[in-house]
RNA sequence: GGAGAGAUACUCAAGCGGCCAACGAGGGCAGACUGUAAAUCUGCUGGCUUACGCCUACGGUGGUUCGAAUCCACCUCUCUCCA
């Protein structure tokens, strides 16, 4: 079991409280039990990214030492609509998107739990029946004042933005999920110490052993400064393309390298370490942060396809060819010919005409391979052109001719 | 319930009745330099017109005015203090 537990500890933030934890372990052992984890997910979120993996990677270890892994779906939250974060009103999902949602999660989430493991339930199942009466007894187990106590609700107080009232429901509800499901450990984001604490209180309050909480880092997006998220864009995820995948994590810096070889990485310790003297002693860290990238895409989509999409890598930006991908768009023209910038809107390269206009004022506009200025050029139909708009977007265009 | 303050573009934030498509910062994009890195420097950052110009924008609806983001009224939302 000391094996076991060096891996379920590795790269988490947090244990409280830790003696018990071990001990807990090491007791569930002793009688042949099996821990109860549970780790909460929101069904608003669709498309996982790498930082989602870092809980699923913990709990894929709970799984393996034999413990039973509680998935939870938060569809009963969901449907209310958390209004966390700034002033935007989320919509409130219906049963069917949060249905929806939930099966897009699995397909996900199962490229790293095992599936017959697994345990997926749904909060409404308690939530639901709980009424009226049963949320007033529920809300009366905690006090304002330990309420503000959270972090974001102090900061978003003093800084004299909204806090809804339903907010404070949200931890209540979710510890009460610990409650309904007996959980002995639960796990969560750095973000959600508060709540995993508040459901340690719940717990003794409803007359049940206080669960362990165990919290993951919060990773860093692609900035190296926010954290990953869909909406602020600077995420890898899932179920990107090799290519994508490859080329995203060769993007970040070479400090950020090293926090994502850290949380990302299942290479032993001692091995980073190497990695780490090497780039000291004069290696270069691109190469480096390859290793890493092919790591990744081998994980997501199979081993070897990793060493693809660094030979794709190397060819397009080292060797300077094109990438192997480019959409091809078929746009209409007129027989006189199109205007480039009209050209590069239809094609989907820019947003706008007046964006290409200052695209080309940029010198950032190709057209087979030639950069262009001239904002008056005329392409005419018949043809195919590779059109590129700063370095990342291409296309061909085929123009046809557009009858009039 | 009473008194006050506020709502500006992706975010923060300036804004005198005309010189405001709106200072500045961050973010983003592009160019240079590179290792598609970071740092740095430069430029751009509402839409339409091959650009003289036109249209849409400053919480919402009306109003005053030759002219409003700027003044007035009402509404919506938020915050603070008092009850």
């Amino acid at each position: 079991m000391t094996a076991d537990l060096a891996e379920l500890v590795r790269g988490t933030d947090e244990i409280i409280p830790d003696t018990e934890f071990r001990s807990r372990l090491a007791e569930a052992e002793a009688k042949g039990q099996k821990l109860r984890i549970k780790a909460g997910f929101d069904p608003t979120a669709k498309d996982l990214h790498l930082g989602h993996t870092l809980l699923l990677n913990k709990m894929r270890a709970f799984q393996e030492a034999g413990h039973e892994v509680i998935f939870l779906i938060g569809d009963f939250t969901g449907m209310i609509g958390d209004p966390t974060g700034k002033n935007e009103t989320r919509k409130p999902l219906t049963r069917q998107q949060v249905e929806e949602n939930a099966q897009t999660y699995r397909t996900q989430v199962f490229k790293i739990l095992d599936p017959e493991k697994t345990q997926v339930v749904f909060n409404s199942q308690w939530l639901d029946p709980l009424g009226a009466e049963g949320l007033i007894k529920l809300a009366a187990q905690h006090t304002v004042a330990r309420m503000m106590e959270r972090d974001d609700f102090t900061k978003r107080y003093a800084a004299g933005q909204p806090i809804a009232v339903h907010e404070f429901l949200y931890p209540l509800l979710q510890g009460y999920d610990s409650v309904a499901l007996k959980s002995d450990v639960e796990m969560g984001g750095t973000d959600q110490k508060f709540n995993l604490l508040v459901g340690r209180h719940l717990q003794a309050a409803y007359g049940q052993r206080p669960q362990c909480i165990m919290t993951v880092p919060i990773l860093e997006g692609l900035d190296g400064v926010q954290k990953m998220s869909k909406s602020l864009g600077n995420y890898v995820g899932v179920n990107d393309a090799p290519g994508e995948m490859f080329g995203k994590l060769m993007s970040v810096s070479d400090t950020l390298m090293w926090r994502y070889y850290d949380l990302l990485s299942f290479k032993p310790l001692a091995e980073i370490a190497g990695l780490r003297r090497s780039v000291e002693e004069g290696a270069n860290p691109r190469d480096i942060k390859m290793g890493l990238a092919v790591e990744i895409v081998d994980r997501f989509h199979g081993a070897g396809a990793g060493e693809v999409a660094r030979a794709a890598f190397i060819a397009q930006f080292s060797q300077g060819s094109l990438p192997a991908d480019i959409p091809t768009v078929k746009v209409a023209a007129p027989a006189a010919g199109l205007q480039i910038g009209k050209l590069l809107k239809e094609a989907g390269l820019v947003p706008s005409n007046s964006e290409a206009n200052r695209m080309l004022d940029q010198k950032a506009v190709r057209v087979d391979q030639q950069r262009v200025e001239d904002k008056g050029l005329l392409l005419k139909p018949g043809q195919t052109y590779l059109l590129q708009v700063g370095s990342r977007r291409y296309a061909y265009a085929e123009l046809t001719e557009l009858a009039s």
